[in-house]
DNA sequence: GGAATCTCAGAAAGGGCTTGCCAATACGTA
DNA sequence: TACGTATTGGCAAGCCCTTTCTGAGATTCC
């Protein structure tokens, strides 16, 4: 006969007055792994008072209890990214099954640091931090606290990440397959390793073509839509121009997409566009966009896993960090190098 | 002279200890408002301690005996949703402003009721419902917290929406005034409140013109690009074809406006789309997609300010319901209705 | 049959903070 | 000088759990 609240919360203590037993062993059934020393009929008498009352504990006390929070905290540098987006529905996922909650935390609202001193005075469980250029914060700013890096290898934290190199190396490839040999890469200037990477990655294997790649053909800028439409105004406007070019991230990409198409290009035909990441948008635009395929989704679900098992196995080296495959995938935006290079 | 925590976490008692005053009086200077019944000179020397050693609250000891958690929850139905995201990032930017953390709360991760559940548990101190059908939940599962409802006005809870019916007659509108006679809508089956408001604002101001919408011409789809894409081949396959569709979100849109072209259909001169949010990804498809520009970011960042202001000035009914504006962003996807109608 | 061993549940001590209430001191006034 | 009133700050209780320790009773063993 389970009734709704009745006035004052639902505490253990009503739990063990209806059950007949102290505070502390209905608290001991209520929360403790199955294997606690309680005998199995005051166990089932505790269990069934809880449920006859509605009882549902009360996180903030146990946290404060336990010293743990059941909480994750999620740093990232923008939600509205749409790779973000995944990396953040993948985790949650698997926190929210394992009984977690999770703390967004967007750059854009407080600074890493900042972020980090928030979460750190919440005792949170545990922390994701994703491409935020975790490289660059000092030692002591994640000292103590679960960490699991998302795209960004270190050796001091682990981390899931994806094969950034072999985005950039099968970004080449395909397009030293299509014949193109003027080529050219725009990417951030930022410290996100993952861009850092697919840009090493491009640029070695076309190193291994024979092709260099140098300054006016390498482009900087926001890795956002309208970065990669800036870079592409000065690409197109700078010397000769490229029959391809690789972007760090699909946002950047379309932008580019878009400003060739501005300034009268056809695509694919006088110029080959690849992004990178393979957001949802990426097959919406005209022509659609040839990108490589990273699974952001199971990027977030490998990490919460892994940090989940950091957290309640205080494993502390764990397996080296993991990196998870990318593909090519050929849309519309890349064809066959132009028959005559001017 | 700061210097890094030593061992144990400093607690207010050490700063009390440090500053020569009993724990509560710190706890007075250091957390209650400023008229605190405490002597100038007393606080000075709390908050020089406090300073001195670095002291940082523990929130969930704060949250246990303050009966706050100085968290909201936000949920969504996707946040992969870029108009969702927006809202996401309004919402957080302002509760992080006012020091309070953000809890994510994704449909996807678990129900609207689970999550209630779990917020509760966590005594959260308010909640932001976007979109997730807020009127179809029990009057019980609301009870007792602080909840603000996201464009879905409602009676029983104060809420901050856009102008929904304001959206769908400016489509109505604009498509009219192009000449066309041959509409269309598309929009979801849903219970979301928007969704509804949009088509109704549509269908009248339609209505009004002397123009009836009926069933083959009013396709039902889920809101997402899959959904606009079936939808349009439906609309194309059956009957005569109309010159103008508008649908419920971009999302939508976009998906109708690649079906019509994959069906060979040339935009705008054969068929108009409108589209409504206005996410960014409608500037970069082709033909850029016309659409009714709705303030995500400012309807979180304003939705966000009204719980706060419910849960620190327990105001009880706040201002009715605000409604902000939307306008009409004009782009390629929307042209003259052709001259000759079959 | 008595000592050694288990099993189980209760008592107590927190976890770090807020807050209502009261005592002390200071001050003003009659 | 005696008394009333502010002004301050301390005390203790409490928020709701977890967890270690302890002891009573049941069980086993020689």
């Amino acid at each position: 006969m389970a009734f709704p609240p009745s006035g004052r919360r639902v505490t253990i203590h009503d739990v063990a007055a209806r059950a007949g037993v102290s505070q502390p062993t209905a608290s001991l059934v209520l929360s403790q792994h199955p294997r606690a020393r309680v005998a199995p009929a005051t166990r089932q008498r505790v269990l069934d008072a809880a449920a006859e009352l509605c009882y549902k504990p009360n996180v903030v006390a146990k946290s404060l209890a336990s010293r743990r929070s059941f909480a994750l905290g999620v740093i990232v540098p923008d939600v509205r990214n749409p790779f973000v987006a995944d990396v953040i529905t993948g985790a949650e996922r698997v926190a929210a099954a394992a009984g977690y909650a999770v703390l967004l935390c967007d750059q854009s609202a407080r600074s890493v640091l900042q972020h980090l001193d928030v979460l750190r005075a919440r005792q949170i469980d545990g922390v994701l931090l994703d491409a935020v250029g975790a490289s660059t914060l000092p030692d002591e700013a994640l000292a103590g606290v679960n960490v699991v890096l998302i795209d960004e290898p270190s050796e001091r934290w682990p981390g899931i990440a994806t094969d950034a190199v072999m985005a950039g190396r099968l970004a080449a490839e395909h397009l030293l397959e299509l014949g193109h040999t003027e080529l050219a890469f725009i990417g951030p200037a930022s410290d996100v390793h993952a861009f850092r990477m697919r840009e090493r990655g491009f640029v070695v294997r076309l190193r291994e073509a024979g092709i260099a790649l140098r300054s006016p053909r390498l482009r900087r800028a926001p890795a956002t839509v309208a970065g990669g439409r800036d870079a592409m105004r000065l690409l197109l406007a700078s010397g000769p121009r490229p029959t391809a070019v690789f972007c760090a991230n699909d946002l950047m990409a379309i932008g580019a997409l878009k400003q060739a198409l501005t300034a009268g290009m056809s695509l694919p035909a006088d110029l080959s566009v690849v992004g990178c990441d393979d957001i949802e948008l990426a097959r919406y635009v005209t022509p659609e966009l040839t990108t490589i395929s990273v699974p952001a989704r199971e990027l977030g679900a490998r990490a919460a896993r892994l940090l989940l098992q950091l957290i309640e196995h205080s494993t502390k080296r764990v397996s080296a960090s993991q990196l998870l495959p990318v593909r090519l995938v050929t849309r519309g935006s890349s064809g066959r190098a132009p028959a005559v290079v001017a």
